[in-house]
DNA sequence: TCCATTCTTGAATGTGCGCTCAAGATACGC
DNA sequence: GCGTATCTTGAGCGCACATTCAAGAATGGA
């Protein structure tokens, strides 16, 4: 009997990070293997292959976007506070330009999901998830009547979400510095004042 | 003296749909000699090599947007029955199955901006020109007296894009058939009503 | 007609890739 | 402390890739 020395978590992070800076595709094994100071072996072995590899860094991604979530919805503060920061947040990670701007799951939607079935479905489920999460938020917001608006919330939880996509391509083409900022208040305002 | 028997813009509208549906690094020699009809020598010959092809044919496809921006555009129609009609292109495009639903231009930016400085010119170049067509003409609503308006019309063409961006990388999650109307509805009203 | 020039062709090339596997290292059960 | 099961190691495999190039085909000028 022997137990595998590495860390699950910090291996996933490390090939999340490379596959978000060069995508599937040209994120070569070398890369992985420097990326997660695995050898060939020993991620074969854990992780069947390349894809496989992908795949549990997806599902990391989604458990690590989950917690931080979680960290910004919790607390008595009031809803629509909490979403003016948790967008706050998502502008300034947008904007350090030393970590990969981009959401891994949109990045590997855009590039491999129309070549693969499943993982298309298991990223569309979790922004799916996602979505799901943030309609429920919008729905506490209206039982604490801080939120006034017929529209429904799944409606508006989907624009909150087609925004944040939307947020992220443009922080991709490297706008001067508050631009996002000014989008992210827009939408805020469009969603969240009647 | 001998001039090339191949139509150039042809080779490069196969070369921007092979590019679209696979991307430029899953995109092999092959799939492109198949696609375009051209041997690699060819190739090689007119554009240097795979990724002068992907320049070649970006630019083709700011080319062929800049018309269809046009059409949209000209006539004596309202300003704003335009950007409806512009928009409802968009959406049944992003709609459309069976051809690559993604924006070449966001795609590559997605995946090969971070690693190519000039591609990544290329690419934002292309966008912020659209920006300031749709600037324009939002500009124009205003002269004409069909928009009343405080917001700055760079802002507003700006969230505009913004928007489209988002609506196709929520188009790629396979959503059900009327929520990308319904988004790009919310979308106009927050843009162009009072 | 014939030559010069240019374009076309596609087999061949070298390279870098994802992946394998057998040998070595390590830890547990007894 | 020994045997065994499991994990780690990394050189090496075959393959598919982007790219090349020399031979062949087609064109136009004289």
């Amino acid at each position: 009997m022997r137990n595998a020395e590495f860390d699950q978590e910090k291996v996933l992070r490390s090939a999340m990070n490379a596959f978000m800076h060069k995508g599937f595709a040209k994120t070569s094994m070398q890369d992985l293997t420097k990326a997660t100071g695995l050898h060939p072996g020993s991620i074969y072995c854990a992780f069947e292959n390349k894809r496989g590899l992908l795949i549990a860094a997806i599902r990391q991604y989604r458990e690590d976007r989950n917690t931080e979530f979680g960290t910004f919805f919790s607390g008595k503060a009031a809803v629509l506070t909490k979403f003016k920061a948790y967008l706050d947040h998502i502008v300034k990670e947008c904007q350090s330009c030393d970590t990969a701007q981009a959401c891994l799951l949109t990045k590997a939607l855009s590039e491999v999901a129309e070549q693969d079935e499943e993982i298309q479905a298991l990223i569309t489920e979790n922004l799916r998830l996602w979505q799901v999460g943030i309609a429920e938020q919008i729905e506490l917001a209206k039982s604490n009547n801080e939120l006034n608006t017929q529209k429904d919330s799944c409606h508006l939880a989907r624009y909150f979400v087609m925004g944040i996509y939307g947020l992220r391509t443009f922080a991709q083409t490297r706008p001067e510095a508050d631009v996002l900022k000014q989008l992210a208040d827009q939408l805020y305002q469009d969603i969240f004042t009647v």
